[in-house]
RNA sequence: UGGGGUGUCGCCAAGUGGCAAGGCACCGGGUUUUGAUCCCGGCAUUCGCAGGUUCGAAUCCUGCCACCCCAGCCA
């Protein structure tokens, strides 16, 4: 239960770097592109590089690595910032972006123009793929590959200029056509696109592409360690090749680890915007989408979502973590930390025949089992009261520990009452169940030794309020959606949500605010709902539910 | 068929030549005014497979096999 520093590969080549003397300060950076909201794998990955900096006293950068204006925009920044300090991170100075550095990228270009190591290509984009060659076939070079440096200078700054349409011309790295490694094949470092920038405005119209823009982007932030997700392996060379050829004023070193794949989940950027098209969700932030701002709607915690990526750990191998992992992790923290309240979904009317029509005994209860600090709640007790269906049988064997006619249950911090008869409508559906309650049976077992079966909870008809409940469950009732030819749309669960709407609630809840999370007890973990939820109109979320071993 | 990776219990994951941590899940049992929590106990003679080196191998060597990534002017 103590938190045991995180040791992992990464950890590990920081410790010996410090220890050796390589670096003075671990520097790191979370480096969202702007062209989408941040998600379950994002958080991890925003664990990682804030983790590790936190974790030997250095430091953490954010930085937008918009370089692709064509699909980036103002309210994706928006979004992730707020994600990541709800996450509960701090990232050193201000916010940076790519695009700031633009000018000091040009330059580089320029330089490698300069040093005979790169060259404007007039080949288009079909052509270039040609000439890329394939996986087991070299590629060819271009035939503007040798074009001296003067012409180079010369069609580089007429780019810059505006000067050709996009895709008419591309500067690419002077590198080997021939290399085994495709990223080698003489890679683009700028191309032409004429669009306004969320950022820059219309100040370029040639923009760099990731390979050449990130390591650079490390240089100049002074990031000591690069931490990216495995795909990117193949790119280090590439990595490795720009800062070695230009004067840059730090030599980042870039490192990898295993993206997280939860069972019964997508988290592709293009898999879950077809959810959100196609109306499957209400949105990026319905509580069903692993998306941050879907898992905080959901209402899941920082400090959940933080300990599961510890749980998970940061390894080089790819694997499929169980989502009960999160699960467990949420109810972790929310058992610990959440008030108990009670709340009947499925209402049944009771009707305590021995307890006087305008009695209120106002009960108090805990607001939690084991930590007095949190408080104490009023609870009205009167004559007419709400249990869930499901905790009332005519007839039931010895392991159903709820109310059954002739036999006892514990209201949860109340009497102990006795099921007498059930009362019929038309169809000979049971509409209510007259009872009785067991005399000082609150906070003591009954006089005459018969101690009731079990605990339910429970609502006054006359003080309890109502409530619009959505019940959540897993978006895809496959366990790895979208693997293979999977079409993961064929798999979501069809009961991903389901909702009550007029649950009861008992009076405290009324209070809740916006957020606030809650154990109804027995039932799970609620949230009342961040956009939709008052006073006047109460809605709660599940979050998730109790763990379950009841085989009955 | 080129290059780069990864293979330790159902899942995640320690371990880096000395005789398989831990967590999740699961299965027992105890406590309990939440069938929750909590508490106790169980759960890999075996580390993708096959050889080899060694007194000794998950850890070293050789050869296989499986899976993932790479042919965007995306990141």
């Amino acid at each position: 239960m103590e938190n045991t520093p995180a040791s992992n590969f990464l950890q590990n080549i920081v410790r010996d770097d410090l220890a050796a003397g390589r670096v003075t300060e671990v520097v790191t950076r979370f480096p969202p592109e702007p062209n989408g909201y941040l998600h379950i794998g994002h958080a991890k990955s925003i664990c990682v590089n804030f983790g590790l900096a936190e974790a030997n006293g250095g430091r953490c950068n954010l930085r937008f690595d918009d370089t692709n204006p064509e699909k980036e925009s103002q309210e994706f920044i928006d979004s992730i910032l707020e994600d990541v300090r709800w996450l509960g991170f701090s990232w050193d100075g201000e916010v940076r972006f790519a695009s700031a550095y633009f000018q000091q990228l040009y330059d580089w270009a320029v330089y490698l123009v300069e040093q005979g190591k790169a060259y404007v290509c007039d080949l288009n984009a079909e052509q270039a793929r040609e000439y890329r060659g394939t996986l087991t076939e070299a590629g060819r070079n271009s035939p503007y590959r040798d074009r001296s440096v003067e012409e180079n200078l010369d069609l580089l700054e007429r780019m810059k200029a505006g000067e050709f349409a996009e895709g008419e011309r591309v500067l690419r790295a002077k590198i080997d056509m021939a290399s085994p490694n495709m990223n080698m094949r003489d890679p683009i470092l700028y191309r032409i696109r004429k669009v306004q920038h969320h950022q820059t405005g219309k100040d370029w119209v040639i923009y760099p592409t990731y390979d050449f823009a990130h390591g650079q982007e490390d240089a100049i932030e002074g990031i000591t360690h690069s931490v990216c997700t495995l795909e990117f392996e193949d790119h280090r060379p590439l990595y490795d090749w720009f800062i070695n050829n230009l004067p840059v004023p730090s030599k980042p070193k870039q490192y990898e680890f295993g993206r997280l794949n939860p069972s019964y989940t997508v988290t592709s950027k293009r898999k879950l915007k077809q959810l959100v098209d196609e109306g499957v969700v209400s949105g990026w932030d319905d509580p069903r989408m692993p998306t941050v701002s879907g898992m905080r709607r959901r209402g899941y915690t920082p400090a959940a979502i933080r300990k599961f990526c510890e749980m998970i750990g940061t390894t080089r191998s790819d694997g499929v973590v169980d989502v009960a992992m999160l699960e467990f992790a949420i109810r972790e923290d929310l058992n610990e930390n959440a008030p108990r309240a009670m709340a009947v979904l499925n209402p049944l009317k009771i009707i305590l025949t021995d307890y006087p029509e305008d009695k209120v005994e106002l009960l108090s209860a805990p607001a939690h089992p084991t930590r007095e600090e949190l408080g104490e709640r009023e609870l009205p007790f009167t004559r007419e009261v709400y249990i869930d269906a499901e905790d009332f049988r005519e007839e039931a064997n010895k392991k159903y520990k709820r109310l059954v006619l002739g036999k006892r249950v514990r209201l949860r911090n109340a009497y102990v009452i006795e099921a007498d008869s059930v009362v019929r409508d038309e169809q000979g559906n049971i509409t209510e169940v007259h009872a009785h309650t067991i005399p000082n049976t609150i906070g003591e077992n009954p006089e005459d030794g018969v101690k009731p079966k079990g605990v339910i909870q429970w609502v006054s008809a006359s003080h309890g309020k109502q409530a619009e409940v959505r019940l959540y469950d897993r978006l895809f009732n496959h366990e790895a959606p979208d693997r293979g030819d999977n079409d993961f749309m064929a798999h979501i669960n069809p009961d991903s949500l389901q909702v009550v709407e007029q649950a009861w609630i008992e009076p405290s809840l009324a209070d809740a605010k916006p957020e606030q999370g809650f154990q109804f007890e027995r039932e799970g973990y609620f949230v009342a709902d961040r956009d939709e939820h008052s006073a006047q109109h109460p809605v709660f979320n599940k979050t998730i539910g109790l763990r379950d071993t009841w085989q009955g």
